[in-house]
DNA sequence: CTCAGTGCAAACCTTTTGCAATAGT
DNA sequence: ACTATTGCAAAAGGTTTGCACTGAG
């Protein structure tokens, strides 16, 4: 996704045969306002603000609908919550995980391997992969 | 964990004031035959050949025991259900999914620079990570 | 005007918890 | 014996579904 325009993310959701309705607008812009990582819930409490009648449930099936349109995608960090991150492209990002406190910080840099070298030994043709930091954060961090 | 044998793993259970039962002892051998990545159900159907009467929540419970142990390992790969794999002590492996036939393949390489480097740009001190591949599996690839 | 999207209530499904009975050590 | 562990039934908690109504295109 370039940009997170709404007037861009309402072309694509058309373009599937999707429309742009104020729930999903507000959807749109409590995933850009939030930021890293944010579960369903949160989602709903701060699009509430831009929209009060807004239903969990239209949350959860907005954020599919994003997830099959490319505008968001999910991040799984084994709380028992999907969480979501607006997509950009030409580029992705992982996440840093606080054990401590919980906080979580975004890594721009993806050190990894070119996905061809990536399946290679097992035959596989990789597209995707997710990873996830976890540790602690400066504050919680013994400074050693 | 070094070798999984029974004996291994119920000292280690023993040493934290853990008893190794029959369950435990079945749980451990479902994990040890099914390999990478199944979750409680899997398990739950594998170890009740050797031992039937196992519950499903003895399951979890076992397994619970397991991670706090070391002697386990969750494995999430977003399809909303925990996986755990067997730990093995001087390594870990990632996962790498067919996102067509659900086929999981081990992958033994780690090319992450070290921990390290990983959290430096944001202070943190990263301790963990996972890393799951998805693509497709020799089967189900174009082979183009 | 049509069909995608919405909201509510109820269903789902994996995982967790309470409790009395059981069994390692 | 002491107390961790088990099994059952029930609860929890995140997510999904059915259905009649609403509204975007």
């Amino acid at each position: 996704m370039k940009g997170n325009g709404v007037e861009r993310v309402a072309a694509r959701l058309r373009y599937r045969g999707r429309r742009m309705t104020v729930q999903r607008r507000a959807v749109l812009e409590a995933l850009a306002a939030l930021g890293c990582a944010h579960d369903a819930e949160a989602i709903h409490a701060r699009a509430r603000a831009a929209y009060p009648r807004l239903g969990l449930v239209t949350v959860y099936r907005t954020l599919e609908a994003f997830v099959a349109d490319g505008v968001a995608h999910p991040v799984f960090l084994g709380d028992g919550r999907v969480r979501y991150d607006l997509s950009e492209d030409g580029g992705h990002h992982h996440h840093l995980v606080c054990l401590s406190c919980g906080r979580i910080a975004r890594v721009d840099e993806c050190h990894l391997p070119p996905s061809r070298r990536l399946g290679r030994p097992q035959g596989f043709t990789v597209t995707a992969h997710r990873l996830e930091l976890f540790g602690y954060c400066p504050r919680c961090s013994p400074k050693a």
